[in-house]
DNA sequence: AGCACA
């Protein structure tokens, strides 16, 4: 399985992060970036030694997760390309939701976790390094592609953006007024021949998906929240 | 590399 053996998990859990983004702003980027895929109930995120460079989105629909796994797999985000697996375990604030959060046991089990870190470490001091046997592997990877059994109703990441459901008034000075207050904007391109959409190009795909995010059903019309997808390649 | 809830 592409997520490592992991069954599906509301939560999303990213590594390989770039360590020097400070935890807030990494947090929200994130939030930003993620948002696309559905609701998003926490992104935890600590700096201890052992935890730096990951994360964990949790969102609202298991479904939500899935999409987020396969179409922001090696995303770079920060020049590092994301590495993406469900979580393995609950996130607390489902547990409570679901009324199944149990602070205490959750104390015990992590000072268990935290001796047996210790005793691992030292059996590593008295043996001499073993030597590592290679992982299995069963014939290596078959195919690089990912199972496309239904229509895919979400586009991946591109630093062009797709708009539609634009007032058949607007011009392209409008929509550069609004996607120009977001890093990275370049510019706006509209079909004569094709009113209602339009296309937006930024320097990079985390520029364009803030933008989104930050734009997506904006109305220059009552009528009109705009649609935002990333633009097909 | 590293799976938590500061």
């Amino acid at each position: 399985m592409l997520t490592g053996d992991i069954p599906p998990n509301q939560t999303i859990y990213i590594k390989n992060l770039n360590e020097k983004v400070k935890k807030e702003e990494l947090k929200r980027s994130l939030y930003c970036l993620f948002s696309q895929y559905g609701r998003i109930l926490d992104v935890v995120a600590l700096k201890t030694a052992r935890l730096r460079g990951q994360a964990w989105v949790v969102f609202s629909e298991v479904t939500a997760a899935s999409n987020a796994v396969r179409q922001m797999q090696g995303f770079p985000f920060y020049d590092k390309p994301m590495r993406i697996q469900y979580a393995k375990t609950k996130s607390d604030c489902i547990a409570e939701a679901e009324g199944v959060y149990d602070p205490n046991a959750k104390k015990k089990k992590k000072q268990e976790e935290k001796a047996e870190r210790k005793k691992r470490a030292e059996e590593a001091q008295q043996s001499a390094p073993a030597n590592g046997k290679p992982a299995e592997s069963n014939g290596g990877p078959t195919s690089f592609r990912q199972g496309n059994q239904s229509a895919q109703e979400t586009v991946p990441p591109n630093n062009i953006l797709f708009i539609q459901n634009l007032p058949h008034e607007t011009t392209s000075m409008m929509l550069q007024v609004l996607f120009q207050q977001y890093p990275g904007f370049r510019e706006v391109r509209m079909i004569e021949a094709k009113p209602g959409i339009a296309f937006v190009e930024f320097e990079d795909d985390v520029q364009s998906s803030m933008a989104m995010q930050a734009l997506q059903g904006f109305k220059i019309t009552p009528q009109n929240p705009m649609a935002i997808t990333y633009a097909k390649k």
